[in-house]
DNA sequence: AATTGATCATAGACGTGGTCTATAGCTCCT
DNA sequence: AGGAGCTATAGACCACGTCTATGATCAATT
């Protein structure tokens, strides 16, 4: 078998036309290429270059040689500017999964700051709920899984992102619960917009109300943090909602936070990443930034 | 700089998703190959391969990087599958240079043994002058030239080939002359026919009568053998003709030899090939064939 | 004609780097 | 629990690619 590396040096000698210029292109002596031109011809049994005193020229074999690894070498030329450029995050992909949600209120100004860094970086954001964020993660279709903790599974790494806080808020419509201190009991009673079924905050709302010993029942159930925020508004009943996703409406005072005789549990943001696979470079760097302090990145 | 060889590797461990079948693959062991993988992954600094019990598989950069390398490793195996066809003369192409009358009457069997023999190589036969030969060998346009000795330049080397025989001939309009000897003067008071100006037997005859005094002036110049032939038999004059491009004339009796008192030198036809280059091997094989005696290639 | 400065070829020494063996760690399957 | 895959690692070894030094040839000078 022929080694790939006399193809390098006959690429060289036949584009210079010349041995000791290939020689120092590639920064060896011209013994050295003389010798691996030889080797070349004799595993092929075909001289490919005619010498004289001004340098060397193909011969018709050559030539033919010539017009297949001529493409070859440069194709593997282009790998490697092309492996440059992911090294150095100029090129690549990154592959996000979580909840929309996530990705608008939380995610969004790093994806900002991420992007303006590496422009170079395709993003994709693929939404679906936390089961279906794992087995897009073990799929290998993302990256990076953004979901709510906790998370048991023995093939993902979680690392913790920030801490959200959930909370019952409404609209004017129900003003005369502004300064009152709520029982679950007492809530239960006002009609409840809730999350869709499926989703982690909604499973950890209805597990703690049974823990009080209530069963929570929406009246009306959403699939989007708009629309909690939007029917929430226009009064037709009272969302559960992250307060970090609504800081807007609370401080123009369009909705305010109903207040509970109990401590709502914080929810925690989790970051996974399949256990044992290599991060790509792109994925690790997001990472890097994302355990930063996010003043850095909202500073201006 | 890279070494190419590992690419060569990563193409193997890649298409076969295994170090130990790209181990088998490449005749090496299977540490080697984890060894050249790793190599290549190191001087990228980026991570290509997922390793697991089962095997290996390419992170998204691996595939990235695979699209380019699998194409320029199948453009290598083209090119050796093609060196090989080249090498064993399934492939190539032979050009050679001559007068068309030798390339009728003399290389013909040559060439179609040689074509039998060789059907993929391809056969270019360009004719010309002997200097127009000559020029198309130093520039490389043809492998070798056929052509009337003698040859004298010392970038060339020539090799002889069959001895022709050049005598002049009438057809049965001059039927009084069939057996008479007659001498050069006797044979100037006849209409003669001659090849045109530049070539190369038409020097040498031209140069023959005037060894003797006398100069030969032709009624009638043509530019084809087959013209020489017919002139002749039709009565217009008498043709300086090669014997042997003739023999089925003389035989069937259309055309008879003209007897002189002197003897006609013969001429000698030469291969020119250029000295200090290489021949390529479908034209060095050619030469062995033109070389053997030429029973084997006319027996049937 | 002699000299200089190119070119590539050759010989032989050197030492690096690719390959090997041996072994460990891991996962999956029986 | 044991076996049969797989890859990773360590360390030894030697082939082979590289080097230096030199020769041969040619072309363009002087």
């Amino acid at each position: 078998m022929i080694n790939y590396e006399l193809y390098k040096v006959f690429y060289w000698a036949a584009k210079t036309g010349s041995l000791s210029k290939a020689a120092k292109s590639l920064f060896i002596t011209q013994p050295s290429v003389s010798h691996a031109i030889k080797q070349l011809e004799d595993s092929f049994g075909i001289i490919l270059f005619y010498r004289n005193s001004k340098g060397v020229a193909l011969t018709p074999e050559g030539v033919t040689l010539y017009s297949y690894i001529e493409k070859s070498q440069i194709l593997i030329s282009l790998a490697e500017e092309k492996m440059a450029a992911l090294k150095n995050l100029d090129s690549g992909e990154l592959r996000i999964g979580g909840s929309d949600s996530l990705f608008k209120h939380y995610m969004l100004p790093y994806l900002e700051s991420y992007h303006q860094k590496h422009p170079g970086i395709k993003l994709h954001l693929n939404h679906g709920t936390t089961p279906e964020i794992i087995a897009f993660l073990k799929e290998g279709k993302i990256d990076l899984g953004v979901v709510r903790m906790p998370i048991i599974d023995p093939q993902l790494e979680v690392m913790r992102g920030i801490q959200l806080q959930d909370c019952f808020v409404a609209g004017s419509y129900y003003a005369e619960l502004k300064d009152k201190v709520l029982s679950l009991e007492l809530l239960l009673q006002y009609p409840i917009i809730l999350f869709s079924r499926n989703s982690r905050v909604r499973m950890a709302i209805t597990e703690l109300f049974q823990s009080y010993g209530y069963q929570i029942k929406p009246e009306i159930e959403v699939g989007s943090v708009d629309l909690l925020i939007e029917f929430a508004r226009k009064g037709l009943g009272i969302s559960y909602i992250t307060k970090e996703f609504i800081s807007k409406e609370l401080e123009e005072g369009s909705l305010f936070e109903i207040q509970l005789d109990i401590k709502m549990p914080p929810s925690q943001v989790g970051f996974m990443i399949m256990r044992d696979m290599p991060l790509s470079h792109a994925a690790s760097k997001f990472i890097e930034l994302v355990k930063e302090p996010m003043g850095n990145h909202e500073s201006n």
